[in-house]
Formats: structure tokens, C-alpha cells, sequence
DNA sequence: TTCATATATTTGTCACACTAACTATTGGTA
DNA sequence: TACCAATAGTTAGTGTGACAAATATATGAA
């Protein structure tokens, strides 16, 4: 593996998630969906575990605190997630999505799937089982020591 | 292909990408390269296709014109590239690697190469080939209308 | 108890992505 | 010639990503 033509594929990764996060971006926007890409995926996994601490879900979506704590800023000003101190741990949070932020998540599920689906035309399942298998070959070759999952 | 289970692509997707990015500019830094991933991608497309305007290499590289003009601002205050003023249009500049930023791709271009593999561990050339073939396929599908190449 | 260390979160800085608005220039057309 | 739409590039605003450092609290050992 060493020729030159390897080093493309960090190019077009790069593009096609690029890609991939603009235009759900844009399908959010002329849907008025009030709410980013990457504050869907954080609302989607509060939705799906409720009270977690910040640290819980950075480790879940994979985004570091800083960010993380950027984007439930967000969330609470736009009155979909509540901080609630820990009751035994001072210094941490548990997320709680509100009744409005439960409720944005019921009525945007079924829209953004179909936003997602957009993007496997003229590929089969087996194709979809292959991208998988070779992202997270990528992501555990470079990840250093763990293997999460 | 309306299961549950088809959203996630986009999640690994990005942060497979996110990962990549991640691992080369760690080696970046720890080598000294003095250029970001971005910086390095503009770099080695004025090395390979001297002269360029800003739009042409914005073509090359899929960077929006916002993102490329501050690229170029970075790299001209590091010396490796110039902007010369376009003969016959005054709107446009050409893009002019310097000495210093010539023999930069020539020092960088086997190091890089060498960061870039290590991605490929326990993969095999014909999963290139798909992985090429899939994530063409998915910028194709929501790219609305342009095949380019 | 007290201190060192670890953990949870925040803040600051720089780089990049996308949008929109703006300047300057060009080129076609009335 | 005078207008006007299109083009090249820049600037500003917001969101995100990575990294370093700061703050507050917790925990374990001396």
C-alpha cells in the first residue's frame, strides 16, 4: 500500500462528510427545523437517554467538551435541554431534555430519515454493511488504544 | 432501505472524517510542519497546477470562496504563497507558490504519505477501491446536479 | 484534617464551513 | 456611451472542532 493514489481517500472522506452534513443542513433549513446538524445528533441521543452528565454524552456522540458544552448552551436557549445540578456531584450536570426539546424530536425523526435515505440511492445493503465495516476499520487504526465498540 | 438503522452512516461518517483529520494534524504538529491538514491540501494543488486563480483552486479543492481566501491570507503571511495580480483582469489574482513554499510540498510529501497510510491497516486494496466507490456515490447523490469527474 | 490528584465543566484562541452582504470589475447590450 | 447583469474576491456573523488552560469540586492517602 504505498502507492501515491492512497492519499486520496482522506480528500474525499473529507468532501463527502462535508457534503453529507451540508445538505441535511439545508433540507433542515427550508424545513424550518430550528436546529443544527450536529444539535439534532445531541437532542436524538438525550431522547434516547435521559439525565446523562455532559462527560456521558460527549463519550456517546464523540464530540469533546468544549464543544459539547457550546452546543447544550445552545440547546438551552432555545428551551429544548435543562442543566439539573447532580444531586450527589456538584460539579456536573444531568441533561434533561424538555417537554418542547422531546417533542422536537418526536416531529423531526421521521423527516430527517428521509434526508438521510436520500444519500443510498444506487447502493445496496451489502454496500452499506462494506462503508461501515471500513469506517470503523479507519477510525480504530488511528484511535490509538481503545476499540469502543 | 427504510430501517432504523440506515441514519448512522451519516454519524460514522463524520466522525470517521473527524478522526482522520484529527490524526494528521497531531502528526503535523508533532513533526513541525507549520501548516494545517486544509493548508497542506491548498499547497500540494498550487504545486501540482502553478497560476491558479482563486476560483479555479477552489474548484480543485472543494473549499467554499470564504474558506479559500483565508486559507490564502495564512499562507501568504507564511511566505508560501504570493497573490500576483491578474494581467488582464483586475478582479482576480494568480496564485504563485514561492521558493519557500515549493520546497515545503517537496520536504512534506513523503512524511504525509506516510501519515496517510496508517489508516489503512488491515484493510485491503479492493476495500479502497469500494470505499472510493461508495463515498463518490453518496456526494454524487446529494450533489443535485454536477458529476464533476 | 490536609494535601495531592483526579474529574466535570467552562473559557479562550485559532482554524474551518456556510450564508449573506459588499466592493470592484468585466462584458454584453440598448 | 450608458446601463446592467454576471463574476472575482473580501468581510462579517454564527456554528463547530481541536487544543490548552482555568475553575470548582471530589476523592484518596498521609
Amino acid at each position: 500500500m504505498t502507492q501515491e493514489q492512497y492519499s486520496k481517500y482522506s480528500f474525499l472522506l473529507d468532501r463527502t462528510a462535508r457534503k453529507v452534513k451540508q445538505y441535511a443542513q439545508q433540507q433542515f433549513k427550508t424545513g424550518d427545523f430550528d436546529v443544527t446538524v450536529d444539535q439534532w445528533l445531541v437532542l436524538k441521543n438525550l431522547s434516547e437517554n435521559n439525565l446523562l452528565s455532559q462527560t456521558e454524552l460527549a463519550n456517546l456522540v464523540f464530540k469533546d467538551h468544549p464543544t459539547l458544552t457550546r452546543i447544550i448552551d445552545l440547546l438551552c436557549k432555545k428551551g429544548y435541554v435543562e442543566r439539573v445540578p447532580h444531586p450527589q456531584d456538584r460539579r456536573s450536570f444531568q441533561l434533561h431534555l424538555t417537554e418542547s426539546g422531546a417533542s422536537k424530536v418526536v416531529s423531526l425523526r421521521p423527516e430527517i430519515h428521509q434526508i438521510r435515505e436520500k444519500a443510498w440511492e444506487n447502493l445496496s445493503p451489502h454496500d452499506f454493511e462494506e462503508f461501515k465495516r471500513i469506517l470503523n476499520t479507519i477510525y480504530q487504526n488511528l484511535n490509538g488504544e481503545s476499540l469502543d465498540q
